[in-house]
DNA sequence: ATCGCTACGCAACAGATTGTTCTATAAGGG
DNA sequence: CCCTTATAGAACAATCTGTTGCGTAGCGAT
C-alpha cells in the first residue's frame, strides 16, 4: 500500500486516530464520528471528511490501532510452568497496559454486528490460542503433560478467566491472582 | 413504588422497551433514544418523552430489563456434580435462550461509563458467584471436597469459561462442552 | 350509557449534528 | 524560490433532538 509520507498527513492521522481511540473506549463505536474526532482534536471537520471519507473507515481504522498487538511470538524453551507464567504475564500485559484492555468491550459489543470488529476480536483471539497451543505442544513433548491432560479446555480456562475479571467483573490482573492462576493450570496439566 | 393501572400505560411502556432492549443488543447503548423507538414502535415521539424525560431513564429501563434474570435459587440438595450440572445449565440458558446474551456485550461495554449498566453487571455476577458458592458450601459440609480444593478459582472458571465461549470468543454453549466443563470443575473440586 | 380524566398522536419549533462543497491560507517538496 | 497540496473555515441542506401546545380517543367511575 502507497504510504504517504508528507508529514502533515502522519500528524493529522496519528492525532486523530488516538482521538478516536479515545473516545472509542470511553463513550462506544456510535460516538466515534467526524463530529467529535473534530472537536477533541481541534482538526477541522471537513479535513477529517477528506481523510476518512466514509464514517465506517474511520471507526474501523480506531479498531485496529487499538487491537494492533505487541509481539507475541511464544516462548517454549523452559519448562511448563516459565511458559505458562510468561504467557500469561504477557496476556496481562495487553489487558491492563496497552489499549486493548480499554477498548476490547467496545470491539465485543460491536462485534454483534460489525464484521470488522468480528474480525478484529478473532484475530486477536487467535493469536491467543496458538500462543498456548504451542506452549502446551512443547511441555507434551518434553513430557511433562499428564496423560490425557485435557489441554484444550486449559487453554480456554488460562485466557477466558483473566478476560472475565478485566472485561466482565471489573477484577484486578495483578501478581497475586496471576501466580496462583498459574499455578492451578500448570496442576491441571502435569 | 406506584405501579401504573392503566392498560394503555403498560401497553406503551412494554411495546417501547421491548423495542428498545432490540436496539440496544443490535446497535448498543447511543442507538437507543426516544426517536428511534419512536421509529421501530409508532409510538409517537412526544408520548416516549412523557413517558421518559431524561435518556438515562429510558436506557437503564432497557439493561433492566434485559437483565432480569430467571429464579436462580441454588439448588443444594444432590451430590456435587449433580448441583454443578444443574447450576451451570442455569447458567447456559441465561446466555442462550435469554435476552441477556445478546444485551450483556452492550451492558459491559457501558459499564465502563455508566453506573447504572455496572451495577446490572454487578448484580448478575453476585447472583452467579453466590449460587456457586453455596453448591460449593454444601459439598464441603458433606466432606465431597479435596481438602485445600481452590474454591474461589473454581468458582471463578466456571462462571469465566461460558462467558467468555458466549460473548467474547463466539463459540457455541452446546450440551457436550457443558458437560466437559462440569466435569473438568467437578474433578479439580474432589 | 355518559362523563371526566388523561394517555396518546400530531404538528411545529429552535438548536445541534451530519454530510458536502467552496475558498483562502499555510506548510511541505523540488 | 515556486508549485503542489493539506488544512481551516464558512456556508449549506438534511436530519436528529428536546420541547410545547392541541385535538382525539381510550379508560375508569358514576
Amino acid at each position: 500500500m502507497n504510504l504517504p509520507d508528507d508529514p502533515r498527513i502522519i500528524a493529522t492521522r496519528n492525532l486523530a486516530l488516538d482521538a478516536a481511540q479515545e473516545i472509542l473506549q470511553r463513550d462506544g463505536v456510535l460516538a466515534v464520528t467526524h463530529g467529535t474526532v473534530s472537536k477533541a482534536t481541534g482538526i477541522s471537520r471537513s479535513t477529517l471528511y477528506r481523510h476518512w471519507s466514509r464514517l465506517e473507515a474511520l471507526r474501523n481504522d480506531a479498531f485496529l490501532r487499538a487491537a494492533t498487538s505487541p509481539n507475541f511470538a511464544p516462548m517454549t524453551n523452559g519448562p511448563l510452568r516459565t511458559d505458562l507464567a510468561w504467557i500469561m504475564g504477557k496476556l496481562r500485559t495487553a489487558l491492563t497496559e496497552t489499549p486493548w484492555g480499554r477498548v476490547a468491550p467496545q470491539v465485543i459489543a460491536a462485534a454483534a454486528t460489525d464484521d470488522q470488529a468480528r474480525a478484529v476480536i478473532e484475530g486477536f483471539m487467535k493469536d491467543r490460542m496458538a500462543g498456548l497451543e504451542d506452549v502446551f505442544s512443547a511441555a507434551r513433548e518434553r513430557g511433562e503433560l499428564r496423560k490425557n491432560a485435557p489441554v484444550r479446555q486449559l487453554i480456554e480456562m488460562a485466557i477466558a478467566v483473566p478476560y472475565f475479571r478485566k472485561l466482565i467483573a471489573g477484577l484486578p490482573l495483578d501478581q497475586e491472582w496471576l501466580d496462583a492462576h498459574v499455578d492451578l493450570i500448570y496442576r491441571m496439566a502435569t
